[in-house]
DNA sequence: CATACTGTAATTATTTTTATTACAGTACAA
DNA sequence: TTGTACTGTAATAAAAATAATTACAGTATG
């Protein structure tokens, strides 16, 4: 995952943890993230999907946490932008070949199992935690 | 990591282990991983400078593993072709935000904390054990 | 109705990744 | 000593992924 989603999306999401009483703008967000709003716009449309943002259209209208920051595990925002396995993808190897014909099956047995590796260790840290670092 | 290098590296150790008392060229590994000879050839390369293989120039030449496959740990493998962290880039914040002031330093560390479960992970499979999944 | 927002699509630019070509250098073996 | 079969590596091009930008319709508020 060579992006910078993960990166966008806690920034996002401890932002409004931050001001968890105010619907915050994505004007807002971006000068502190320092990307572009729409770029925003579209992390945020992502994360309401995944039901950890909601937001509000119209004047006054911007984002807030859908729930607590203590209900929300930073394996859920892995989860929200993962694209592909933390080992990367694989090949398209040659199946007239003893090894090119099964490796693909062994190495995604070994992609499932890291990526739940990760996501267990995530799932022990909520957004709560990591805000208190800013303290 | 959104590239294929750690498959190819693997596809290519396991060649190498089942393979063990010969000299493969390049072009017959290409032939199974199914790419560019050119493509093993750099990444051999990388493996050797990681002493996972050693090789041969010229006529009979080829590569073979630096090492029995059962002293090789599939951490080994991941760290000679990882680029950036699992959970990926961070952005440029804005400094003049207090949260875009800090959230490189903590993410940074989460980044660090991650990659090192990763490692840690594979660090208890031999290329040895994986390879055995091809009988 | 003016204003301040979101949502989203379309487009372009940039960066990363992969493939391809080429060729000098090395070692073996006839 | 020369042909052959390799490696090593650089240069380039092509493809794919990622990020930035622009634009504008739609929505809610006062």
């Amino acid at each position: 995952m060579n992006n910078v989603r993960f990166a966008t999306s806690v920034h996002i999401l401890t932002l409004l943890a931050t001001m968890k009483d105010e619907y915050l703008s994505s004007d807002f967000i971006a000068g502190s993230v320092n990307v572009n709003a729409a770029v925003i716009r579209k992390e945020i449309s992502n994360l309401k999907a995944c039901h950890l943002v909601d937001s509000k259209e119209g004047k006054g209208g911007g984002s807030t946490l859908a729930r607590p920051a203590s209900k929300i595990k930073l394996s859920e925002v892995y989860e929200a932008v993962r694209q592909v396995h933390v080992l990367g993808r694989s090949n398209t190897p040659n199946p007239r070949c003893p090894v090119g014909r099964d490796v693909n099956k062994h190495l995604e047995s070994l992609y499932e199992d890291t990526d739940n590796y990760v996501k267990q260790k995530l799932s022990v840290i909520t957004l709560e935690e990591f805000v208190k670092k800013f303290k």
